[in-house]
DNA sequence: CACCCCATTCCACATCATGGAATGGATGCC
DNA sequence: GGCATCCATTCCATGATGTGGAATGGGGTG
């Protein structure tokens, strides 16, 4: 080979392919042969071999016993060391959400069927959320959860609520699947989610999801009813819109096929 | 360069030691310089910057804004998709190990302050467990929970069972820090973990951690307590820790220093 | 202000990755 | 059951490519 290609990711050959053949792999509905993951990753069938073995014999991937590759649990390790960067990264961009704002900036991912909240900023007022990072609240009541709900296929959410179920909190709370469906749509079509006291009485949080992050994820800004009005509406929207977007460039290194 | 090292693992040698370098920046504690991970990887410094620019590039990793390094949101990715990778390896340990004790097998990582069942090999009695995959469970009431945290760190335990409260479920719930606490040294001493119907009445469980998993692990098997007598407890525990050894070895390919 | 440490870039060298061809085993088709 | 095909794996000659020492430059400290 050796074609001239215009501004193929610079860097170690051999690594760059390495990593080429992993997302070829992870891409894989299934269980992967040789020959499959060369053609996916554009490489030499011989050349695919070596970087598999050589991944294999790290650990990074594994060979099933019919001679399929998938991905090793070695990745595991790396993933999970590699998760807390998120909230890192998120940093700044809450902190910049929360002085456009004023309220608290909170980031959270889907995590199984719960929503888990990563990271926030605090608002400086004095009355505000105290959602520690770490917590896990039901999707259906909460704007994250919607937000995050809102991107994923209908069935997915149906299952998903089923599962969970859809407890009341409050009275503003969504308890019937198609309230919660219509509200998504809603969402959906205006570009954010609200939750309005329907996870505590009096609290309301303006959401939007961040599309291409490695697993479903929505920012956030909560507060007091009083304070989130609806004339403040535009422009908390258009702060966490910037927020969400650049949240997607700084988290969605997707390693998928471009 | 160029010592002769016996059994340095084989395979594509750019590739090998791009893979140091990222075990290099999960192993250190904060941030690295260029240096520290040369320095960890046993590298010298330009391969190691040319190493890590190749890997920034692709979003394993990235720097940060004082000429930093760390683990990017890519591996994030790949990690997750690796994680239903540890169900399909350990299912034909669960399977050795239900045929062995006749029980259901269960196999629960930690995940936030709770634990998630993520593979099971149901027995063939009638009378069984019915925990699907993907159900959470509170650890302080469960074999696979008090399992996981008698191998954590007591400031660990404690902190994570303030978070999550300590629910009575039956009368033989443990609902105090101190009785948890104890129960865990005992764990320890015996080498595996009894929850004698701590969960639901009439339902025992003997687990067993699974030492080196990327996330804290435990097996179990779970019945009636009719079933999982005394008697029977010593084949048990011998079949617990086989499969433990085993998922060990498949699971713990941990790509940690050596 | 001077020194040093460190990240980054450069470059000549030969090591090392490369991919075509060869091998052998497995699977499917006739 | 025998033959053909496909595919994983190994081998090897070739030169492209990764390597590390040295050079450069910026930042921080004494």
């Amino acid at each position: 080979m050796g074609w001239v290609v215009p501004q193929e990711p610079s860097g170690v050959q051999s690594v760059v392919r390495a990593f080429r053949v992993l997302e070829a792999l992870a891409d894989a509905p299934t269980d992967a042969t040789v020959a499959d993951v060369a053609s996916r990753a554009e490489l030499a069938p011989s050349t695919t071999h070596r970087l598999l073995a050589t991944l294999t014999s790290l650990g990074y991937t594994r060979q099933t016993d019919d001679r399929r590759y998938a991905l090793g649990p070695a990745l595991i390790t790396l993933g999970s060391r590699a998760t807390p960067q998120a909230a890192v990264i998120a940093g700044p961009v809450l902190e910049e959400l929360e002085r456009a704002t004023e309220e608290t900036a909170n980031l959270a991912v889907l995590d199984g069927d719960l929503v888990a909240y990563v990271a926030q900023r605090a608002s400086r007022h004095h009355m505000r959320m105290f959602t520690e990072a770490g917590r896990r609240v039901l999707p259906h009541a909460s704007g994250v959860g919607k937000a995050i709900l809102a991107t994923l296929p209908q069935q997915r959410v149906t299952e998903l609520v089923r599962r969970t179920g859809m407890p009341r909190f409050t009275d503003s709370t969504l308890t019937s699947e198609s309230a919660l469906l219509a509200d998504l749509r809603e969402s959906r079509r205006r570009g954010f989610t609200i939750d309005d006291g329907e996870q505590e009485v009096g609290v309301r949080c303006i959401a939007v999801a961040v599309p291409g992050a490695p697993v479903p994820t929505a920012v956030s800004i909560s507060g007091p009813a009083a304070r989130i009005s609806d004339a403040s509406l535009p422009a908390a929207v258009e702060a966490l819109t910037t927020a969400a977007a650049r949240l997607s460039d700084l988290l969605g290194a997707s390693p998928s096929r471009g």
